[in-house]
DNA sequence: TTGTCTTTGTGAGTCACTTCACAGTAAGTA
DNA sequence: TACTTACTGTGAAGTGACTCACAAAGACAA
């Protein structure tokens, strides 16, 4: 449970999928399973799903395969998804409202406790069941609320001011969408998802897949 | 401009925000610039930028740097940006709707050109400019308006039906936002948005850096 | 007991991408 | 002309993740 051996990214990735899966396959009453089931369901190889299961330092058993339940125990435990998380939303437009809708059933650790803007018309609105704040609010309900992890949704020319005012904050972790690359300190996790950029690559590969992934 | 030695999938991803940095240069009317201008840009390193550069065949002069303008045209030529895209979405859910709504200020060369539901409030009304059809005519419309990248906004349990009636119909990408992985044949290219895990990973990074990232 | 079967755990190999480091070169200077 | 400077292009080394392939081990059978 130590095993502080740092985890890849692309693992840790994975190991949010499984944990799904897992907790899909739990539900229905399933008590064990083989790194080839597992491999279909994330569709990737049983040879990675075992590494990867080795990498967080949890073992099965050659015929019984790996414990469901107790896996699960194992990748929450990795994951800190025992705590819940806050996370704060700076942007409320088209896309800030749908991400919070899209989060008002809550997904289990993650809930979106406040969300930002600076018009007016938006502050102090419940929206999708979050209230909404002046961003000049912001840090004070970052310690009030204890959140660590912050998403961006304003216009590109906004991301890297907003993106400093999270640092400075304290937030430790930023989903960024818009469409430019953060600078944060190294202190600071941050992930880009850029949709036209993605719709792009896909268009590029969609043609020019001979034999490609 | 021939060059089809495969192009790896991150070097295409690094093209495209390129071509977005150097278009904003252009339009301010810089003309020019270093492999270490555009690295600052970009977050990442003047080899990295040269070795992207050499990669889709292009050059610069070690005194003048690379050509802003004919260096936009390569790229645009590899990604093929010069025919526009149309895009299919299905689910006119909230993230559908955000979608559309971020897509109306049509960004360059990437359209969506319908949308597709099975609730009928839906069909056939126009939603952020777009239409909206029923799923059962996909297969005709894509024929129609030429479509080969389809949008997945659906529930998680309607997501690999979807993806099955869009290969079917001959789309080529997929950008998914359904939280489950897709199972695609190697002639189609399928892409995972997934919101959730995206903050557990940075809910995880958050905490877990020493000095990661 | 021994043998067969299935699956795990993992060292070693492979592969793909990144970074290093330097030769080559154009522009400016005198 | 030769000298300096600042950059590019790129072979080679480095890095990190993935895959292979096989020893080890439990389960079952007879």
């Amino acid at each position: 449970m130590k095993l502080t051996k740092n985890i890849p990214a692309r693992t840790i990735e994975r190991m949010v999928l499984y944990k799904r899966l897992l907790s899909d396959l739990l539900s229905k009453g399933q008590k064990t399973l083989f790194s080839h089931q597992l491999a279909a369901l994330a569709h990737n190889t049983p040879a990675q799903v075992r590494r990867d299961i080795m990498t967080i330092g949890h073992e099965g058993s050659p015929h019984k395969g790996y414990d469901i339940a107790s896996l699960i125990t194992r990748i929450t435990a990795i994951l800190d998804g025992s705590k819940d998380r806050s996370i704060a939303l700076v942007g409320v437009g088209n896309l800030g409202r749908a991400i919070l809708s899209y989060f008002t059933y809550r997904h289990p650790g993650l809930t979106i406790v406040a969300a930002f803007d600076t018009d007016d018309s938006k502050v102090d609105r419940v929206i999708s069941g979050c209230r909404c704040y002046h961003i000049r609010e912001f840090e004070s309900k970052v310690k009030e609320l204890d959140i660590n992890v912050g998403i961006i949704t304003v216009p590109a020319t906004q991301a890297q001011a907003v993106t400093d005012m999270m640092v400075a904050a304290g937030i430790r972790g930023i989903l960024n969408f818009a469409p430019v690359p953060l600078k944060v300190p190294d202190t600071v996790c941050a992930d880009r998802i850029d949709i036209a950029s993605s719709l792009e690559k896909l268009a590029y590969f969609a043609d020019h897949l001979k034999q490609h992934e």
